[in-house]
DNA sequence: TATGAATGAGATTTCATTCAT
DNA sequence: TATGAATGAAATCTCATTCAT
């Protein structure tokens, strides 16, 4: 797990912040300084550039939640059926409280911070494939492609988080996703 | 079906191409007027702002997908099964060729386009939900919550048409696509 | 005098109206075309572009008023004193009337029309002028310099109309510029 | 009176320069910004807009003149007539010497600066009046409303040295405007 | 003659980035 | 290390003017 310094937690903590409730172009790097307390040209010290400090920011916020998740997975001594139902409750969880999170899995930029990135996103797909596998191998799951079943789940967990129908609730999300992934896979007889 | 004048056409197809394979902030106005042929100034006679054309081109985009899935949805005489088999196919294959639509289905600004696309988007839902309701009513679908599972369509092709695996073809894709979500949902025993 | 026809008039006083109350750079002529109900391309059918209608405007404010002016002296059968105090009466009347005719005798710009208008501005002059030597000629007056009082004259009442003291009328300033230009320029014994 | 830095002035010296040879929307920000060797950027730093930076310009002039003529008649242990005659030639001076200098007491546009700039006219205007008022009460001049008389001044002034007759020279104005004035309110027999 | 959609040069302005302190 | 004034390239946008109808 990548450290951070204080003050580079200031800064992606505000840019974080900033970035997760406006479009990239909307976000002002003298802002960030600003909610960070910190000049302007501090930024230029820990990060590249605005794409590399939106790109940090996204990793940090990944990052945390694949570590969470693999800590979680790896430590407990749980069943297929369980680890998904934990990966899936604790996304819905994670992208539900941050739903304004737009950017995140959003845009698109060359930029060398991006394949660090991508990196994470791989390591979660794979963390869920693993677990689809597992069931597979224990004949709990069928799946045809468990690699692309894996990737579907953050991906609707998103969608739905973001635009949800009006009045729901987290744990609503949260069972009906269990369910329908659950389904989805299991071994029929 | 909102009607465009042949310049405005010229306009949102230049302005698509340039907005779903660069990111907002590096798109730029008097690129968009060359490719579309048209002078600078007349953008503005036809969109208020950046932003305005860019929801509009979204706009656009979305609403012509719609507006195809719906009509073969409603003219078609299918059977749920093979109506939620046509949605996902063409949403998949939609996406699939336009993986780098961006922000398409991504970004969030507040903007009066903005609610119009909302719109859009909830038709798109609702079109899906419906599929899904009809199915259960006749008996081969189970679902407790129609409107989410109709989220998570949209939400999941998105997400594994930007993010694919290397050397998938939209095929596959679409056939496990399908699996996944009908056995998600299919009435058990 | 110079004739305008109807269409001419109507764009000269919708100009009019916009020029003597906003600063050039702020008058667009699509107000005026719309303010005078003719198309933007008919402004330029009849004025070269917006700073021969800018002229044009200001001429023709200003020939009235000389014209109007030139009339009353040259016709009526008073002295020197009474006619120059028919002219102060005059402008100041006019110009405190318009007193947000912010541009008018204000701009500088090198165009044709520009200098139709000085010869107005000069017509003026020579006109004050005129009264002045008459009334030296009648051993009325003195002034060792008769054109530089009859550009005085203007000068302060637009000045002091432009910015005049609160809740001053008309009358006064009419009365005491009167009484102020001739006594400066009357003989002494 | 007010203090600027070093970069202040020398853009209020560019601005000065250009905005007393054009009109205001002849001059273009990045001529400003290349005469005052700063970025354009630095204009914004510390001028919000076009607008107020062209106030500043005036308002500088304005008060620097105001500043000037007020220490001299304030310090300078003069009668009223010698003060009158001071500020008439001090004002004729500079005007004559800044006669491009257009808008300078002319434009009228609502902006915060402007009300600023108003108020150095208010104190010309005052200062004018308060020698008037004490010639006065010296039994030297008569007048029934010296603040309009005190208005007149700079305004033919400024009318006389902007439209001035070809070849005459600025010491012919100073004195004719000095007898003009002195005559028109001096106290009679 | 009359129009107003189209134009595009060029205006104002922004803001990521630099650099002297 | 830390700063933020200064920068200026480049962005958005305006509007006088043109021209096909």
């Amino acid at each position: 797990m990548k450290e951070y310094s204080e003050k580079e937690t200031r800064i992606l903590n505000a840019a974080a912040e900033m970035f997760t409730s406006h479009p990239f172009h909307k976000v002002l790097l003298s802002d960030v300084a600003g909610a960070a307390s910190v000049g302007k040209g501090t930024l230029y010290l820990y990060f590249k550039n605005k794409e590399e400090l939106y790109f940090a920011v996204i990793f940090r916020e990944f990052s945390i939640l694949v570590e969470k998740l693999t800590k979680k997975i790896k430590q407990g001594n749980l069943s297929p059926v369980e680890q998904l139902t934990t990966i899936i409750k604790c996304l819905t969880k994670r992208l539900f409280a941050k739903a304004t999170n737009v950017e995140l899995l959003g845009t698109f930029v060359s930029c060398p911070k991006n394949e660090e990135w991508q990196e994470k996103r791989v390591e979660l797909w794979t963390l869920i494939e693993s677990v689809i596998v597992q069931g597979v191998e224990q004949g709990e799951f069928e799946d045809s492609n468990p690699r692309l079943t894996a990737q579907y789940i953050p991906g609707f967990i998103r969608s739905v988080s973001l635009f949800r129908p009006e009045n729901i609730d987290c744990e609503t999300i949260q069972k009906h996703a269990c369910e329908f992934v659950l389904k989805g896979i299991k071994k029929g007889k």
